[in-house]
DNA sequence: CGTATAGTCGACTGAAATGTTCAAGTATTG
DNA sequence: CAATACTTGAACATTTCAGTCGACTATACG
């Protein structure tokens, strides 16, 4: 996972968003405008997440955007996902291969390191962001640890 | 903090370096060789490395690359933080001004993150990585469940 | 119906970051 | 002196970032 200025521009957008969207469609004219982002970048990234089903579009006067979900169902991962889309490649070429001589040995590190920056922004949800005075999502963090889960101790690390 | 490919370059050139400067200073020939990064690129990262005092060099003949400091001392996100220098990245321009209406509210957000990340990465040394025969970094990672997430949507691998 | 609203799409731009390559140095060993 | 290897800097193609523009489609409303 790639960590940009990109995700961010995203992320402030769907703050905006779900602050606004209880009277309805919000334009990207207005979040253009309340968040100081490009009207036409806003467009390329709400393409972006109305195909990735996180937002949902209304054409037409009155019309705008809303989300797909509810609040608590939008993550900051899903997010960043969606608009750094593409991108791609764990280090060693595509899957296995790595170096012989060395097995890769970043692969571990990466993979690792990749899967802890998403579990800690799939943690983290728009109501989260939205409903927070202060630094709430801090605590929101911490709280995040195995314990929801019932025992389930598979080992999915490996793959790619 | 920000996460690229050039940072794993980095991290990937210093493993090397690490495994072998048991022998002597390691030249960048070497390294270039072996992990297939291009020379001059490797002079550019060992320029910034070697300036934040990560590693220091040897002129000459027999000569190459050392770590400055051991291979416990030496993090991931010092790596990181050496070749990505400029990096900022709290949203708001520099410190406080955010936007008046919303406080800017991903500041938090953006500034926590920042944060388990760099706990993260400067939890793991180059000693860790060059002395794991295989999963450790995995193992000692953990138990952190991937939640809500359906298993597989294709985009499980991000990576940098 | 016509028009203004607002999303949709595609192409195009300038600036920056990625990686690479070339070239001219300097320090050190032998 | 000559070979080695770091040091520096410039030029370069490619990609991403961020923004701009223009044309199009759907729809609410008077």
């Amino acid at each position: 996972m790639r960590l940009t200025t990109k995700g961010r521009f995203a992320v402030t957008a769907m703050i905006d968003l779900a602050q606004r969207q209880a009277n309805g469609p919000v334009t990207l004219a207005g979040i253009s405008e309340r968040q100081k982002i490009s009207l036409s970048y806003l467009e390329q990234l709400f393409g972006k997440l109305r195909r990735h089903s996180i937002v949902g579009s209304v054409r037409g006067p009155g019309g705008g955007y809303r989300l797909a979900r509810a609040m608590n169902e939008v993550t900051v991962a899903d997010i960043i996902a969606a608009v750094d889309e593409p991108l791609d490649a764990t280090n060693c070429g595509g899957q296995e291969n790595c170096q012989d001589e060395q097995r890769c040995m970043t692969h571990d590190l990466w993979t690792n390191l990749n899967k802890r920056m998403h579990e800690y922004l799939a943690s983290v949800s728009l109501y989260d962001l939205v409903n927070q005075p202060k630094a709430k999502a801090v605590a929101a963090t911490i709280a995040m640890d195995d314990r929801l889960r019932p025992a389930r101790r598979t080992n999915v690390a490996v793959s790619a």
